[in-house]
DNA sequence: AAATAAACGAGACGGTACGTCTAGTCTTGAT
DNA sequence: ATCAAGACTAGACGTACCGTCTCGTTTATTT
């Protein structure tokens, strides 16, 4: 993330420094994790980052913008091995996941800034872009492999093949999250088991619509 | 909502005012739909039920548990009308769900107050006991009536069924929530037919397992 | 100064702290002396008297009226011992002032919240009912004692006395003042002396008009 | 005002502004009698001479000391018109004194800077040696006059003669800057005759001694 | 009827973060 | 070495809110 917000006249006057943009995003994680959302204050992630409050305030307006920044790099670690069939890579990417949720910098932002953009239409697009979007890449390329193994049939408009990604991806993330942080229940392999069982047979257990 | 906390000495002195609670919990969703959960403040929840800041405080400890409380009884209204099919009595569940989560109460508060119990255990057990518990009893209604139908088998055990309902459970609301609310798409006729869908035959469409 | 800023509601609600205000003051003279006006801040003040921001805010709006509260008091202590002629008279109390002039909270403070006053009239008022009129007695005392010694004649008319009575004040303030903090040289015994023989005989040394 | 703050190396590189010296002190006037001294702020000085901050701290150190070279040509202005009489003579300087003050620039400043010098001996200095001292001509010329005229006898010492004119110095500026910025009255043809004629002839009326 | 006991409205309290502002310094490239 | 531009550190500003407290008052139950 490092230009967050471009300046104006980017060509003349002291330029602004990069390693205080990297600074600044380490302290917000290191924040987030021994604080949590609500105890983190911008002053508080400025003398951690041995930064000026008004440096913090040239980069990001708000403290949940410069949140999903510092949290949207982690979810770039996710990863989809490769583990033979539909079934075993979906299981992998909801432990991977659900491992990501645990970490206490995500668990205690993710949520809240889903929160603050059901008011701010900036944020919300700033969140798409930085989480959403980025991660729907594992969709993808799970979708990929299955359908290369056979295990899935190739979709027949690229419409419908976008639709159904979002559709998936939001099933997914949607049931660990819930799992994880509304219903506070462990998201284990035994979960993990069952829940990718049902995304692939459904309710009636695969025998037909 | 009776009255949340109980107090200690329940017998002398003046009662507690019934409508004082009521009054602060409608108040409470008046603010939030014309302030948001970051800018609602309990000053101004108190000045609304033109009640004193004292009176509120001695019935909930926190802003976080009056929310959940003003909220939860909104959850209540869900119903699951007979539609004849377990398809249909899904759909129909699915877009009650999102109805309500487009309500601007719920849609800022709910988020906020699970982000505020990744660190507050009491919090969370609250918001369990007032929300999710109480609206596992749609999906209990809608599989005893697909097992009626003889759309799904009876479970096998307690112990499976219980588990069962609780993955259900998070399947559905989770990917309304993640749908409306992460993602920030409509939840339309066409969506809750395609996770209906889903959710009934599965990834492999029925063909699989 | 007990009270400084009349709440509206005087009936309801806790009543102010009056040992807050005592305390607000007394550190307010310490802040001075340690620190010097430009230096001192609200925040300082407050933290010294043990006091929240607020509660200092609820009482002075600005720095400055609360530095005229807390000085006026030391102006008070002014007193004019009778020494038994006219000359020794203002002597004296040309001493005493210089002397409260050298005390580290005056000297600081008495310019700062002048040239502050240059630009707002409630200060300039507030430091004229303070400190200005209330010293004036001085002037009346010594007058009075030297027209009961017949060192000058009664006045003819009220209006004349008064008036008279406020351009000796200013004289002597002012070059007491000026000579002090202006010119930054010591007012000693040798200038007091130069100072009363000129004011009492004029500039042609008492040889007529 | 010449360049104030001497470079180091006068001969080598790029030469300084002329134009830029000039344009400060305007700006700084203007800037004074807009927003007074607690508003001025060095950047919005350096923007309104269209120069850069570095600049304008490449030649004077402190807000105060720029203020001090700002507002002293000020009191150059001041002149001692010949009027035929010593009383007369003082009279006029007292009015001019007194315009001088009510100029929203120097009203606004000249405390503001006294206050500040007590605390800071180099502005004191910077003070004396550019208002002060270039002031007591005033005195100086006056007395010749006067002496010559045979209104006051020859001085007896130089030593003398030099400490006579700071007392009359102190008196005469310090009444007229105490009766204009603290007691806040208006200092008038009326006030100015009543207080020549008190300088003059003594509170004695000329009667004592 | 009087006494007790808790609830009530009002608003002051300590504490703390906010986001803005200014002082004065530093770093760039251009003159 | 100067200049304009603008980023930088440091820290005060005055406001807002939290959750607690201290008043005087009200309303019930218990004596």
């Amino acid at each position: 993330m490092p230009p967050p917000a471009t300046p104006p006249h980017p060509r003349t006057g002291r330029p602004r420094s990069a390693a205080a943009d990297a600074a600044i995003l380490v302290a917000t994680r290191e924040a987030l994790v021994e604080l949590g959302w609500p105890k983190l204050t911008m002053g508080d992630v400025a003398r951690r980052a041995g930064v000026a409050k008004t440096t913090l305030y040239r980069r990001w307006a708000h403290k949940s913008e410069l949140v999903v920044d510092a949290v949207a790099v982690l979810f770039d670690e996710l990863e989809l091995p490769d583990r033979g069939s539909l079934l075993e890579d979906v299981q992998g990417v909801v432990l991977q996941f659900a491992a990501l949720l645990e970490r206490p910098e995500t668990k205690t932002a993710l949520m809240a800034v889903v929160a603050e953009s059901t008011r701010d239409p900036a944020l919300r697009e700033r969140i798409r872009s930085a989480i959403v979007e980025r991660q729907k890449r594992l969709v993808l390329l799970g979708r990929e492999r299955a359908q290369a193994r056979g295990e899935l049939p190739y979709e027949e408009s690229p419409v419908q093949a976008a639709r159904d990604a979002d559709l998936i991806f939001d099933v997914i993330a949607g049931a660990v999250v819930h799992r994880a942080l509304v219903s506070a229940e462990p998201v284990d392999e035994a979960w993990a088991r069952s829940f990718t069982s049902l995304l692939v047979s459904g309710l009636g257990g695969g025998r037909g619509r």
